[in-house]
DNA sequence: ACCGGTGCCGGG
DNA sequence: CCCGGCACCGGT
């Protein structure tokens, strides 16, 4: 019979019991919320168990590795954002990749490469791959938006890389992502990314959102209240770089330059001179150190990206609550987290975390990163699927993700790539429009 | 420090112990796979809690009902089949679909009613849905494939209902899947499908109306039905029904009477005439009665229907392991057993069940099955989606899974409706190759 | 009441 | 080693 143990299986949060889960200090500020809640004594399957679904009683070992972990004698991590990568499929993937790329550029080379680098600063280190998407044969209607005036919006700086020639497509899927990348076994730098998946027939126009009443059903708690109108597929791509001119603006940033007051889709942006104080004495400001793919930030640096962001960045779209706290943020949407870092990543620089660690650190992140928002846009809609949903309802879980969509659209990776996909500009519409 | 507690979540789910599993008659015919290993005494939630992704204790009760259900006053059914539904996501879909079905009767009303049932046993008991999709402009090359010369192959009395006509459409999403339908409240009688999303474009020609008989119109509860005309990417058309001549022979069938060998996407078939004697003798063909969705088939149905299945379909495409058994074949894929069930009911008449009632019980079926199905082409691949799939890799799960598929590819509904759609063709396609 | 997410069994 | 599933916790 089994001798099943799982007594451990402790069940109780909350309450007295409280446990290290990491170890880490942890300054638990009873936050305004509820009622204190001592950290999570959550029993959680270390890296390596969770690959391979595996039972992992690293919870009672201690500090020490997991039975599993033990006798394959490799290093037992616990890290309660990891999830298992799909190792065939990745494989697979990346040989079709590396063949169709070999065979493009066997075929013919002249790729365009595109070399004006603006960036004046320094060469992207490890850089992100870019690949170029755009199947949609019309261009974004950004007629309703103002042509934003300050971007220089050239066209297409793109590398592109059309995809999938004589693929067959077994359904017109818009899905992506490359997962987050866990760090299995080497790495490897590139990691494309291709969007979507081409269908074989003209497809005339595609519609362009127009509203549809219906509303019902759930709204986010809190936060953002702006007015409709995005009524088209936001359009705008455009490079990054040169933008420093106005400060922080991102260059999906359509402002509405019409001479009246900045606009975000119509909702106009709370001066970004109005930098919340936000109550960061409280401790809200504490954290752990947190890592993402093969990135990992320091208390520190944390903290001062937050508050970079909060600074800077947040004024300009302030949706994200952060008075809840960088160690809440984190742990409501760890994408959210990291997308806020890594945007504050962008012009970081500080005693802390100097100019080019914080380049460098961006640039790694890019992927991850990518990775993580490609997926929370096909995810949580494919688990909906099996319903059905038309307008996929966009139960992108909670606004967390949403708010993580909107801020990497407004200030998406400064190597281009990825956002020059107007289907994600459509994602972000429709993401945008779901919050109301 | 934590006082687990818990009295009660005593675990173990071992082996030896037999339990009573979902309190049907079992014969449980010691069947020869392995050696031991009874039945399965896994512990499984009662369909309540899984629907509420509760604990559930009704492995332990007993007989009795689980706690929950206890509770809440409720039958506690077990069912080791049941998936769970998507409440909010179905209803929002459902009212969706209500809303524009009642725009567009109202807004034009010549909903194509057609007579004909060139069937002249006994007209569809139940019917399900009908949505024609016919957005590839091309016909299919049927050139090279002769055209089984024993179809009368009518161009296309089509009853269609064009679908959607201002929607929203963010993405070109090939989703379909109106779950399992498990039945939650009362149920409704009409359940529609929408296999697709339509990409609103013209649509070439689309099956005037003609008719007679009745055209309801309004809420009515089933629709019509009809005989269906797919084109698919891999060429060929076809109606259905008057395909007794040339037997069991589907309208997907591509036979390439090249002169040689029959053949399906280059794979020969062996010999339609070699009926498989299977050894059921051993009791291969023993099972229990099962469900799907609201229909129950009993034992000597499932036998007999898959005997048909065995003696008529197997033979064309030879992809599935029948010596598995019946009840084997269920534990592995209960997709595939249901498509197996479904395709032998197609045109199915014996003494155990009557022509009559299998009709009924295929219209039954379709629904479910189709939900199930394409639920099946999505979901998997969503799953992998994370680590990003070109071409979805299509780990759809087992080879099963794949089985179901083609089978469903090869016989496809009797009513139309999904197939009708040319990316479940070319996802047959895909899932072919997959298989090699 | 729902369900996202996580642990991890059982099978390939 | 991989992973489909499935039980269930914890958050809404
Ligand atoms: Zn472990
Ligand atoms: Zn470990
Ligand atoms: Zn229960
Ligand atoms: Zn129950």
């Amino acid at each position: 019979m089994n001798q099943q143990n799982e007594l451990e299986n402790t069940a109780s949060k909350q309450k007295g019991t409280r446990k290290r889960q990491n170890n880490h200090a942890e300054s638990n500020s009873a936050n305004n919320h509820k009622v204190s809640s001592s950290k999570a004594p959550k029993k959680i399957a270390c890296t390596e168990c969770r690959q391979q679904k595996a039972k992992c009683d690293a919870h009672d070992k201690a500090p020490g590795p997991c039975t599993r972990c033990m006798k394959r004698g490799i290093e037992c991590r616990l890290n309660s954002d990891y999830k298992r990568t799909f190792k065939r499929a990745k494989i697979a993937q990346m040989e079709k990749e590396y063949e169709q790329m070999r065979m493009k550029l066997a075929y013919q080379n002249s790729p365009v490469v595109q070399s004006q680098n603006i960036n004046p600063s320094n060469p992207p280190p490890i850089s992100s791959t870019v690949i170029q998407r755009n199947n949609s044969p019309f261009l974004p209607p950004i007629s309703a938006l103002s042509p934003s005036a300050t971007i220089p919006a050239q066209p297409v700086p793109v590398g592109s890389v059309q995809s999938i020639p004589p693929y067959f497509s077994p359904s017109p899927f818009p899905s992506s992502a490359t997962r987050m990348i866990p760090s299995p076994p080497p790495h490897h730098p590139p990691m494309r990314h291709t969007p979507l998946k081409e269908e074989f027939y003209p497809i005339p126009s595609n519609g362009p959102p127009s509203s549809s009443a219906n509303s019902q059903f759930s709204s986010s708690p809190q936060i953002l209240k702006s007015p409709q109108l995005y009524q088209t597929a936001l359009g705008k791509v455009s490079e990054d770089k040169s933008l420093f001119s106005n400060q922080y603006l991102g260059p999906s940033v359509v402002r509405v330059a019409t001479g009246e007051q900045q606009t975000f889709f119509g909702k106009k942006i709370p001066e970004p001179r109005s930098v919340p104080k936000l109550n960061l004495e409280e401790g809200l400001a504490e954290c752990s150190p947190k890592s993402l793919g093969e990135v990992t930030l320091s208390s520190d640096q944390i903290r001062v990206l937050f508050l970079d962001f909060v600074a800077c960045y947040h004024p300009m779209l302030p949706i994200v609550d952060i008075n809840k706290g960088i160690e809440r943020l984190h742990r409501l949407c760890p994408i959210l987290f990291w997308t806020i870092m890594f945007t504050a990543l962008r012009r970081h620089k500080s005693a802390t975390l100097s100019k080019f660690e914080a380049q460098k650190l961006y640039f790694s992140l890019t992927s991850s990163l990518k990775s993580a928002l490609a997926e929370l846009t096909i995810s949580p809609i494919t688990r909906y699927a099996p319903s059905e949903l038309e307008e996929p309802i966009l139960n992108v879980s909670s606004v967390y993700s949403v708010q993580a969509l909107l801020i990497y659209t407004l200030w998406p990776p400064l190597t281009s790539s990825l956002s020059a996909d107007n289907s994600w500009n459509s994602i972000g519409l429709a993401l945008f429009q779901a919050i109301h």
